[in-house]
DNA sequence: TACAACTTTGTAACGATTGCAAAAGTAGAA
DNA sequence: TTCTACTTTTGCAATCGTTACAAAGTTGTA
């Protein structure tokens, strides 16, 4: 099976998201078709996927896609600060494509994880004598949706 | 071997602390030998404690726990609104004893995790349409005792 | 082309957590 | 006390998200 790296027509069509190539530049990362096919993911579907999920979307179009290079790949863009790592679900990872300040909230009820806007995480919170690379704002509970169900 | 629940010296020891006992009993939780000594351990060890390091801590005395018990138990306290859940630590699920409004900072250098103090979480912030049952303020970065060592 | 450095891949392993059914314990009635 | 129903604990096996690792592939440079 011919390669990604070697597939002009998937060349042609990751060409028409310079955007995301331009993006991983700025943030140190060298623009493999992997690296750009997650982070274009993580970019357009603000649902906060798990590495699975992500591996699935894509696979279909990269039948070579490893596992692997999916966690390896959301691990350096984390570390270089391009995506945010979600711990708020006990389960498993999720990531985030939005780095701008925002909370989460996730209903324990259907498992959805939902964008909370935040107008600014208090400074004077901050723990002063640490050096802190980054804020998580997790709310937990039911979501409208549900709590509209259960209510009758 | 004799059980715990029959063990007149265990139960000696654990009537030394009747105010778990009444703790749980606030949280409608029926008081067994097992659930008295993992609430314990949580209210006496601001460590936030894994799941492994109770049962560990705890196996000694208690030579026929089982470590789903304490999973089991953890589960229960942390759904009664007994103890918190904290899922900071994306390797494994942290507990706290300690439910007064305060927020956590995970050093990613050492693993520690400190409790932030917090003078008031933003009502503001708390997203209206939504039933929140809990809301947790995590920060990530390096702590003042690893940023030292790493100055010179 | 040749070489070194980097990246991806597939598989195996790890380890935290959960499922499950048997055993043990508890509480109330008779 | 004894019976009975209910609750809780236990130990083991299984699950499953994640990581380790080494081989294969790719890229940049000379």
């Amino acid at each position: 099976m011919q390669s990604l790296q070697s597939c002009n027509h998937y060349k042609k069509k990751m060409n028409a998201t310079p955007d995301t190539r331009a993006y991983l530049n700025e943030y140190g990362i060298r623009p493999s078709v992997q690296r750009i096919a997650v982070m274009n993911y993580l970019l357009h579907h603000r649902t906060h996927p798990t590495a699975e999920e992500i591996y699935q979307a894509l696979a279909p179009e990269m039948p070579t896609l490893s596992r692997t290079t999916v966690y390896n790949t959301l691990e350096l863009l984390v570390a270089r600060g391009a995506v945010i790592h979600l711990t708020i679900d006990p389960r498993f990872s999720r990531y985030d494509g939005d780095i701008s300040l925002h909370g989460h909230f996730l209903c324990d009820h259907c498992g959805t994880l939902y964008d909370v806007p935040l107008k600014t995480l208090p400074e004077a919170l901050y723990p002063k004598e640490h050096r802190v690379n980054s804020a998580q704002l997790y709310y937990r509970g039911t979501c409208a949706h549900c709590s509209q169900e259960n209510k009758q």
